[in-house]
DNA sequence: ACCATTTTGTTGCAAATGCAACTATTTTTT
DNA sequence: AAAAAATAGTTGCATTTGCAACAAAATGGT
């Protein structure tokens, strides 16, 4: 079973049982607003309920790197480093956010409330989920050329199109922070992809073309 | 507490009745052996009992990407994404390897054996630490220049030791390829680390000069 | 409908990187 | 101990990338 969310499989008036067990905490956030910031020590997690952010951070030439885009259902919170670099998690969008200190959620509760199993087995789940995601960033990073870093996102994006079109999650501009390289070196190969026939685009629409 | 071993926890005699009820099987590889390739539908996960391994992946152009360098207890099998990329394990040590099927180990055993739950904690953080350890290597990779991905994996190195010193764990031809960067240039930047002074080597042994 | 802001699209140029082709050194195998 | 293989170290050169600085277009707010 694909688990997409953290409470599935489990009725909602039981979550909410469950959440006061955990000593959940809902926040919600604007669009724009910071959510976490220089989580060094932080040992929780956070659950996107709705909306979207992004991880993200700068280092110090000022770079901007988008670590991580996250959307609802999303868990983020193992993934600070021991390195204390400036990560901040900032709302793309309005957004609630669900906080579980992460002792809370490992420990089986004395209560031994029935569905701490399956929140459990969903959080393996998310995470093998997110570990399969970050291999992915990783192929795509590891790529030695803007061009092959950006045939490898949009093979990606286009997989699960049969017409191997698709829309872009971001903007251009949020492109190239994702894939961590410069805008207009990558603005400039996309029109070289587009002049060799690789793809063909419309605004945010890409078409990756299987010649 | 920190994790280090699936098992941790667990005694001995436990582990092995364990072992059966998840229908583990142990297996041994030679140094250089591959222990796993191309597996795209392949559902278990791998724990290296002993020895070294790496994740490595060739790309279309043949460059060879280290996507991964595991040691002792490092858990694989999560990783491989749903593209279909040319994905192998090899041993770079003799090494023995334990193989669970994933959904043995995610449901719970009906004979509800006691170290079931201390054995899925430990699986949790073990990928809790992965998660840590692949947003590490992201942040590297997402480094713009060779200089400053050197730079930030020395810094990651030398920062559990005091004396900001480390061996490398691999030979510069294998940095070359964890790093995604073409080797003769790479070298070339250590040379340039060296004569800025940001660092001094011997042989394997490098120490980050802190002005 | 207007203005302000963000995003997209371009370009010249300098700097960094990859590539190819070597030699020297170290490690492994026979 | 010699031979073979792998690793380390270098260099010239072509290509790619980043940087800076724009203008054009799209988007958002009032």
């Amino acid at each position: 079973m694909e688990v997409n969310s953290i409470f599935e499989g489990i009725i909602e008036e039981d979550v909410n049982k469950m959440l006061k067990c955990f000593e959940a905490r809902k926040m919600t956030f604007k669009k724009d607003r910071t959510i976490i910031t220089n989580i060094i020590n932080v040992k929780m997690i956070g659950i996107i309920l709705s909306g979207t952010a992004n991880i993200i951070r700068y280092d110090y030439n000022g770079n901007r790197s988008i670590i991580e885009s996250l959307e609802e259902n999303s868990v983020f919170g193992e993934v600070f480093s021991r390195l204390g670099s400036d990560i901040s998690v900032i709302a793309t969008s309005d957004c609630e956010v669900l906080f579980i200190e992460y002792e809370h959620l490992i420990k089986r509760c004395k209560k031994n409330c029935p569905y701490h199993n399956a929140l459990i087995n969903n959080v393996l789940k998310l995470l093998s989920k997110k570990i399969v995601e970050l291999n992915e960033r990783l192929d795509i990073l590891s790529k030695r050329s803007i061009r092959d870093k950006l045939l490898s996102y949009f093979e990606l994006l286009a997989s699960t199109n049969p017409k191997r079109s698709f829309l872009l999650p971001f903007t251009y501009t949020d492109l190239a922070d994702y894939l961590s390289v410069d805008r207009s070196a990558m603005m400039r190969e996309i029109k070289n992809l587009k002049d060799d026939g690789f793809i063909k685009t419309n605004g945010r629409r890409i078409t990756l073309i299987s010649y």
